[in-house]
DNA sequence: CGTAATTGGTACATATTGTTATAATTAATT
DNA sequence: AATTAATTATAACAATATGTACCAATTACG
């Protein structure tokens, strides 16, 4: 759990995954530190905002240095919570799901697929990822054997809510949602929205300007 | 082309889709009219700021009465370039490209799947949403041949950077991306990023707070 | 030890959001 | 037809949030 004296701003917590990625890359490309100013550079923002941001969490710079790629890693790493582990469940074993469970990257984050769940008979039994897709009739059972902590929705927007509430109502804290629905959820659970047609809208709304 | 009197901040712009979603549904259910008090309500939005949001827009409400949700949706659905039709491309027939070929909603608003591009000799030939997947090698002379507005990027990391490059030196203006990186673009190009990665450690910081 | 580099933090500027108030307009009621 | 209630459009303002500029303090390094 966080301790930070200031309170963080949510865009300044959206920009964190992206100083993650890149000083992944540094750190694969043997850079061992870094300015603010490259480091902006880099990014597209400006070294005051990001010496900023990363002030509001601790001074893990060094003044005359710059930042140690390595330490602030690891810093942010666990800023994000990545230093532990989340177990994990996809609802909906569709092509949506069937693409969240193949992405390598959550697995190597620390978040493991336990099991993933559809309705569909002809899905029941598949294998999806690493997991054999099961019913939503053993989803009950499953999450109270197994402590999920967070819940991956790839359903139609139709059952979104109340996949939602059955989960939440389990004692899931966290839901990643890629139904096209506001989900209204109690106030001690997170969610994080894809919402790829919004995305799309959005396209094409600036294609016009 | 949009000509508006005031310039419209991007945060108003995002809200704009979730704006269609709600009065899609209100039409569906066959209500005619909700005032911005209603509609606040709705979406967990002020009143104040909604009458804002749409009139920066054009004045699309009628004093004593509300706003009539039918007129309200085709405004926004303009203002959104959804009147246009757009032809897009899906590169990357995986299992996120997949997903989103077999989205019915791009279709039903004017967002027309042309094509299906991958490098994969075991995808190239499968059948993908409606169409038939293309290898890349194709590429250049179907987007030439097809005026594609839109290219859906769908591919690792490792491409992405290279396949942007060749899709906006042939001519597409909007770009969907799904691929983990941050594209660079030409200037009269515009992307827009879903980057689930980042989504997912949103969450997780979320859960540590 | 001196110089150049760089952060941390503060102060300032800008953008966004929310609130309040009011005139104009419409619908509903009597 | 007149009156009342409801509601938007618009402006002004206040409160937050966000981004930028600056400079003292600190460190690296020759």
């Amino acid at each position: 759990m966080h301790r930070f004296s200031k309170k963080v701003s949510m865009t300044v917590v959206k920009r964190l995954p992206k100083y993650y990625q890149y000083l992944t890359d540094l750190q694969l490309n043997d850079i061992e530190k870094i300015s603010s100013r490259e480091l902006a550079s880099l990014m597209g923002l400006t070294a005051s905002q990001i010496r900023q941001d990363l002030n509001s969490f601790g001074g893990y710079g060094q003044q005359g240095y710059g930042y140690n790629v390595g330490e602030l890693r690891e810093a942010i790493k666990e800023i994000l919570g990545l230093d532990s582990e989340y177990n994990c469940i996809i609802i909906g074993g569709g092509n949506m799901g069937h693409a969240i469970a193949n992405y390598e990257r959550f697995k190597r984050e620390g978040v493991i697929l336990k099991g993933v769940f559809d309705v569909d008979p002809l899905t029941v039994g598949t294998v999806v990822g690493s997991v054999v897709v099961k019913h939503m009739d053993e989803l009950d059972e499953f999450i109270k054997a197994n402590e999920i902590d967070i819940a991956i929705l790839c359903v139609p927007r139709e059952v979104g809510q109340k996949v939602a509430t059955q989960v939440t109502d389990l004692g899931v804290k966290g839901i990643l949602n890629f139904s096209p629905l506001d989900l209204t959820v109690p106030n001690d659970v997170v969610v994080e929205n894809v919402n790829i047609t919004d995305s799309l809208f959005t396209l094409t709304y600036l294609l016009g300007e």
